[in-house]
RNA sequence: GGGCGGAUAGCUCAGUUGGGAGAGCAUCGGCCUUACAAGCCGGGGGUCACAGGUUCAAGUCCUGUUCCGCCUACCA
């Protein structure tokens, strides 16, 4: 056994090195199979699925935390004896990963359309093939336990199905239509975007007063604009019905100007009359509220841009302009018409494509729809009667507010990558036809001149089904039966309306379930400053490099630490190494323990027996307090207050208190027994604190579990602590308080006398209690070691020492001798500063006391526990007051 | 315009049924005590944004104000 001693000092390095230890393990993991879920498992099933990252994308700071508290939750629920699936896999990211293709291609001097489709959809499977893969590598280096076995891909062949399978059975129900309709398209992707997909911004923009002459007599109606080159395409000029300065206009004829267009002057309630001149030109082609007004008044529509933001045929001698070119001409034209009234300055919110930052262009233009209203009052119900559940509760409003302002969903992207829409059209007949299949003939005139619609469909309609599409589903498969719905989704509110309100819908329709019974809303990961990291503030923290720096566990531990609820998260470097040290420290108790285990075999959870010494039911105690909050934190989603609980037991109690306490039995002891027993529960407290810790911190556990005395496999196969296995036990919790009082103060003496620590000073302890004596007594070895103390004496009363500092509590006076003369002022000051805190505390405890009110309405165990404190600070104070007097008797 | 969140120690933040203000980091002082200097021991530091109210009792509940964020929206 000696041998072993020896071998584990050597085997375990002084500091923990996580790179390599972190690269054996998970491949240990995948080869175990331990991330694979079985179908045929009895155990309860626990599932999510995986927010699918873009085949794009890099790991950055928002997936890192979002996957560690996957991980977090899946490796917790796996020990506590769950049958667990985590389904991973990636999404085609449409817009985003032509985007990136279509820059290779211009690097070699090429488009897409010299290309042509094909080839080009070829080019992206290349790529993806070539490069999709890296935020699967980067996963795997935080260490997620997803079933790999089971990864997906939105655009795999089984997922198309789905997506071709829902789109027909949407059209069939008269839930999916297509139609003329503004929408807002991106004049450099060359599509249309969701509204969602628009982000609005303030700029600092114009407001010009343009005069539109009467058709008939003299004068003119000044309209107020932002967009002068829109006025190309106006088709009328609308007022508030309730404006009386134009009431005598309404019906009159306007000449548009620089097209010399004649448009009428309509009256509408949209007109906020407050605003600019009272007077709208409308523009239906071109502005999403000018198109509802037109729709009203049956206005004719004029487009005058074309996809590429220049002005079209429509525009006459505009034409071929871009459009802020032909803003400015339109401008100096009217100003030399003498049409400009003035130029205002104002800031408005213009809105740009959330791809490529372009400002986006309303248009009028046939595109592809869902009718989400029934869809979202079911989403809504399934809500509001809990069926999911959305965490924290505050995000639950902005749900509601949406799904109720919800506008239908424009599905159809002018792209190539994506899910091509299953939607033919019969050039002979003009039939549309729509199936899952591509059709051979015309189902209607059995003509063979078909041509498949050339849109894709947005990339989150296929994301909306990944719940049920990544299960099997249109199949009923034993996956689906198994674990669907799944248990949480754990996401960022960003996408709670691209994302999570979809997939609420569409499981709804099409499972007839909620796709998960939670949703975890998480932080937002910001720089040290609070900004939102991005890359052209260059305050990005890069997750690889952090992992490479500090270590995968440290990162893990830090996000999880940090991950409180309705709040952001302020990242600083800083904070991931002090969070190191913590790993660190585990590291080397677990160094420390196994040092001195000698023959000890055994790792089985200890039960706390009567016989067992104060510190071991103590800290037995103390495990089991702990086991219930990480328990409690993880099952709440409240990470951060488990992983805090963890921390404060392992480093301040266990390392601190326990390991100290227990060292002499360890070194000195003869008594085989104690020390046996000290070995034991050292070893078990260990073992539960390496499993608690695993979810949070899995590369570190793993390692030092396999050097556990007694374990065997992985330590993801063992089980979760559970707190019924560690009686709570209050008198140790007592005793072990005025024992680490006790120390605690002598220390402080001790450092404020300015004795060297090696030093070894000489103490004696009044007690009237027996109890408190007896105690004292029997764990003397520990003040002793803890303490620093050669000479212990125990007293029942008696003379105070003189030359000695005190440390007063209401049941124990400390007395620390001093090898010099005590500075008697110094030590009254200091008496005197303490008796001053405890007259203040005492003070207001007793007001509380005298007031009848209190007495009257308080509950009985409040009162009861100020009358204690009244008890405990008199007994204090008393005895401080007397050594107060003591040293002035000294001084005369 | 509407909505939401925040304001607690120098910094970043906990504080879940209202009952004597906490942690980490930073700082100061002392220590290379044979697991760990990525460590150990000890100390200082807060009118819990402001003003009212409810209550025996408010960081915690209510109202208002100020200052920061964020989301959302069809004021041209």
């Amino acid at each position: 056994m000696a041998e072993a001693i020896s071998t584990t000092a050597e085997i375990l390095p002084k500091a923990y090195e996580p790179h390599e230890v972190e690269k054996r393990w998970y491949s240990f993991w995948e080869q175990k199979g331990l991330f694979m879920a079985k179908i045929t498992d009895e155990k309860r099933p626990y599932s999510i699925v995986i927010p699918p990252p873009n085949i794009t994308g890099s790991l950055h700071m928002g997936h890192a935390l979002n996957n560690i508290l996957q991980d977090i939750l899946i490796r917790y629920k796996k020990m506590a004896g769950y049958n667990v699936l985590w389904v991973p896999g990636t999404d085609h990211a449409g817009i985003a990963t032509q985007n990136v293709v279509e820059r290779q291609l211009a690097a070699e001097g090429l488009d897409r359309h010299t290309v042509g489709r094909e080839k080009f959809i070829e080019r992206v499977w290349q790529w993806k093939e070539e490069s999709g893969g890296q935020i699967i590598n980067q996963l795997k280096r935080l260490g997620c336990a997803c079933d790999w076995s089971r990864q997906r891909f939105t655009m795999d062949e089984g997922l198309s199905r789905a997506v071709r399978e829902v789109f027909v059975r949407l059209y069939r129900e008269g839930l999916i239509y297509r139609g003329d309709y503004i929408i807002n398209w991106c004049p450099r992707c060359h599509t249309a975007l969701a509204d969602l997909e628009v982000e609005h911004e303030t700029h600092k923009g114009n407001l010009y007063y343009i005069r539109y002459p009467y058709a008939e007599g003299t004068g003119y109606v000044v309209v107020a604009t932002t967009r002068p080159e829109t006025m190309l395409g106006d088709t009328a000029v609308a007022v508030s019905p309730e404006d009386e300065r134009y009431k005598n206009v309404i019906g009159r004829n306007l000449i548009l100007p620089l097209l010399k267009r004649v448009i009428p002057v309509i009256s509408d309630s949209y007109v906020d009359p407050s605003f600019g001149t009272g007077a709208l030109k409308i523009t239906p082609a071109h502005d999403p509220n000018d198109f509802e007004i037109g729709l009203r008044h049956k206005l004719p529509t004029v487009k005058v841009m074309d996809e590429t933001g220049h002005m079209n045929d429509e525009a006459g001698p505009y034409r071929g302009l871009g459009r802020y070119k032909c803003r400015k001409k339109v401008v100096a034209d009217l100003e030399a018409e003498g049409l400009l009234e003035k130029i205002e300055p104002l800031e408005h919110a213009v809105g740009h494509c959330y791809r490529c930052k372009t400002v986006v262009e309303p248009t009028l233009s046939k595109q592809w729809f869902v009718s989400v209203k029934r869809l979202a009052e079911r989403a809504v119900v399934a809500v509001e009667t809990g069926q999911t559940r959305i965490i924290p509760k505050t995000w639950e409003n902005t749900y509601f507010d949406w799904m109720h302002n919800i506008r239908d969903w424009c599905i159809s992207r002018q792209i190539w990558w994506g899910h091509r829409i299953p939607a033919w059209y019969c050039d002979t007949c003009s039939e549309v036809i729509i199936d899952t299949e591509a059709p051979v003939r015309c189902p209607k005139c059995a003509g063979k001149n078909i041509r498949q619609e050339e849109d894709v469909l947005d990339t989150w309609f296929s994301s909306a089904l990944w719940p049920f599409s990544t299960l099997g589903w249109p199949e009923e498969t034993r996956e689906l039966k198994l674990f669907y719905p799944t248990s949480v989704l754990i996401t960022g509110f960003d996408i709670l309306f691209f994302w999570v309100a979809r997939m609420l819908m569409m499981g709804l329709h099409f499972m007839g379930e909620v796709p998960f019974k939670d949703v975890y809303i998480h932080a937002l990961v910001r720089d040290a400053e609070g900004q939102k990291m991005s890359k052209s503030k260059g305050n990005v923290i890069d997750p690889l490099i952090i992992m490479d720096k500090y270590g995968t566990d440290a990162f893990r531990f830090t996000l999880a630490a940090f991950a409180a609820q309705g709040r952001d998260i302020r990242l600083s470097e800083q904070r991931i190494e002090g969070y190191r040290h913590f790993i660190n420290k585990v590291w080397n108790a677990a160094r420390f323990v196994l040092m001195n285990v000698d023959g000890c075999q055994t790792v089985e959870v200890l039960r706390p027996a009567p016989r067992l010494s104060l510190e071991n039911r103590w800290i037995l105690s103390r495990l089991k307090e702990v086991i219930v909050q990480v328990r409690e934190g993880l099952e709440d989603y409240r990470f951060n207050d488990a992983a805090q609980a963890l921390y404060q037991f392992v480093w301040r109690e266990y390392c601190d208190w326990y390991l100290e306490m227990i060292k002499p039995t360890l070194y000195l002891t003869e008594d085989q027994e104690a020390r046996n027993a000290a070995q034991q529960v050292m070893l078990s407290v260990l073992s539960a604190s390496l499993r608690l810790l695993h979810p949070f911190v899995p590369f570190v556990t793993e390692e030092l579990w396999h050097y556990l005395p007694g374990s065997t496999g992985s330590i993801m196969e063992a089980p979760f602590p559970e707190g019924k296995d560690y009686p709570e036990d209050l008198e140790s919790e007592e005793q072990m308080g005025l024992l680490m009082d006790v120390i605690t103060g002598i220390r402080n003496l001790r450092s404020e006398m300015n004795v060297h620590p090696a030093q070894k000073v000489n103490v004696i302890m009044l007690s009237g209690d027996a109890a408190g004596r007896a105690l004292i007594s029997v764990h003397e070895g520990s003040i002793r070691t803890l303490a620093r103390v050669e000479n212990l004496e125990i007293r029942a009363d008696g003379d105070r020492p003189r030359g000695a500092v005190s440390y007063i509590t209401d049941q124990v006076e400390t007395y620390m001798l001093l090898q010099g003369v005590v500075d008697i002022t110094a030590e009254t000051a200091r008496l005197q500063k303490e008796a001053v805190k405890l007259q203040t505390e005492l003070k207001r405890v007793q007001n509380k006391l005298a007031n009848s009110d209190f007495l009257e309405r308080a509950p009985a165990a409040i009162i009861a526990k100020e009358k204690d404190k009244v008890q405990e600070f008199v007994a204090r104070l008393e005895k401080i007051e007397a050594n107060l007097k003591r040293l002035k008797n000294v001084q005369v």
